[in-house]
RNA sequence: GUGGCCGUAGCUCAGCCUGGUAGAGCACCUGGUUGUGGUCCAGGAUGUCGCGGGUUCAAGUCCCGUCGGUCACC
């Protein structure tokens, strides 16, 4: 029995709604993490994710084997312990550092700059599996090579059968049975790479699968087609992770297609450069229309931030700086994301979820125009 | 009162010596950002060059006057 497993609730074409039970409780599917790539996801506490709705959060490898450490988040009692956070928990493996930092790459693994001091730091598959071991997140990914687009398919090719041999290392190393070990499908938007991917990935046998590699620069009828080229060949009893995508349009694609669960920097970035999220189409806080505007961002919201303050307050205090404009619109555009994925999760249940797409893509249109 | 310095975009200023299509930074107005470096990038609008006169083919620039600011000295 493996410590991260997923059943169905109900099933809309593709779309489907589910349970993912973990050793730190039960989240349901689809559902979206907020990335806290240092333990923290940027201006808000666990506090205020829970209130937007937030049931499992990311951290990442990379970031924190450089700071805090792994030793010292194990020495302090692990990552829930650390940060506070009692729910659920997901670290990325630091691939898509490989993909961002741009390090060397050889078989035996990656060479990094650190960020911090610009010394060499290595990361294999194994070291990734081991650093994983000591956060102690429920969730747990392999180290990937992860390309960005376009590129040749011969380097796409190359890195995807990486990613394979990869993926066997790191099951060999991963010995924790309270935490779950995700694979991760490469292949670009080459819908044959995909499948081999998908179809060798589940083949090992993890509790999850992780589809890498999209959302870096390509058209979005591409992505669609590479999504749906690795769920064909993925086990329907097993959680399916978009990983980085976190637009509206993006994400009702994904879970049209039989995708479960996201992560996406987008909400939370955007916020600190005061662009918001809303039903009635996104728009930049900033714009002088906005200048004297008493109403809440978006009228139909019941976030903290809607239900307390104005427009005109909030891009008052964007233009100023505040550090609490972060906060309040971070908490907002979260709000927003959790509100439609969770609005799909009950469509899907209801085997509505066709006309939940279209209605949230015609509000956002009409509010927009 | 005398002498020096200053007056150019919303702000701080460059350009003046050596005349040749008025500039920069910030601010302002837009757009971009997808397994996070709170950034960064791209585009855009903006002028009575204090005012008046003179020289010149041509003056922000040279000359004369004048107004305003500022400092020093009486």
């Amino acid at each position: 029995m493996s410590a991260v497993t997923w059943s169905s609730i109900a099933t809309d074409g593709a779309a489907r709604t589910g349970w993912l039970e973990t050793p730190h409780g039960v989240v349901r599917t689809p559902t979206f993490m907020p990335v806290g790539t240092r333990a923290a996801v940027k201006a808000v506490d666990s506090a205020d994710l829970a209130s937007v709705g937030a049931e499992i959060v990311l951290a990442n490898v990379y970031h924190l084997m450089l700071k805090p450490g792994a030793e010292l988040v194990a020495r302090i009692g692990g990552l829930h312990e650390f940060m506070s956070w009692g729910g659920p928990l997901l670290t990325d493996s630091g691939g898509y550092q490989i993909f961002s930092l741009d390090p060397e790459i050889d078989e035996e693994g990656a060479t990094f700059k650190s960020v911090y001091d610009g010394s060499r730091v290595h990361l294999s598959p194994e070291e990734a599996v081991g650093v994983q071991a000591r956060l102690g997140p429920d969730i747990a990914m392999v180290l990937d090579v992860c390309v960005g687009l376009p590129a040749p398919v011969e380097e796409v090719e190359a890195e995807m059968r990486r990613t394979l041999r990869w993926a066997e290392r790191c099951l060999q190393a991963h010995q924790q049975d309270d935490q779950g070990l995700f694979g991760i499908v490469q292949g670009g938007v080459d819908s044959d790479l995909r499948a081999e991917s998908a179809r060798e990935t589940a083949a090992l046998g993890f509790a999850g699968f992780g589809i890498g590699g999209l959302s870096v620069g390509e058209p979005a009828d591409q992505r669609n087609s590479a999504l749906e080229a690795a769920v064909r060949e993925l086990p329907a009893d097993k959680p399916r992770y978009v990983m980085g995508l976190g637009d509206t349009d993006g994400l009702l694609d994904a879970i049209m297609r039989g995708a479960d669960m996201f992560d996406c920097v987008l909400p939370t970035r955007l916020a600190r450069h005061g662009k918001a999220l809303s039903s009635n189409g996104d728009f930049n806080l900033n714009n002088l229309r906005f200048e004297a505007d008493d109403s809440p961002v978006d009228s139909s919201c019941s976030c903290h931030t809607c239900s307390t303050y104005s427009k005109a307050y909030l891009r008052h205090l964007i233009r100023m700086k505040e550090l609490s404009a972060h906060r309040l619109l971070s908490i907002h555009n979260l709000h927003y994301t959790f509100q439609l994925i969770a609005g799909a999760g009950t469509a899907i249940e209801e085997g509505r979820f066709a006309d939940y797409v279209k209605e949230v893509r015609i509000t956002r249109a009409e509010g927009s125009a």
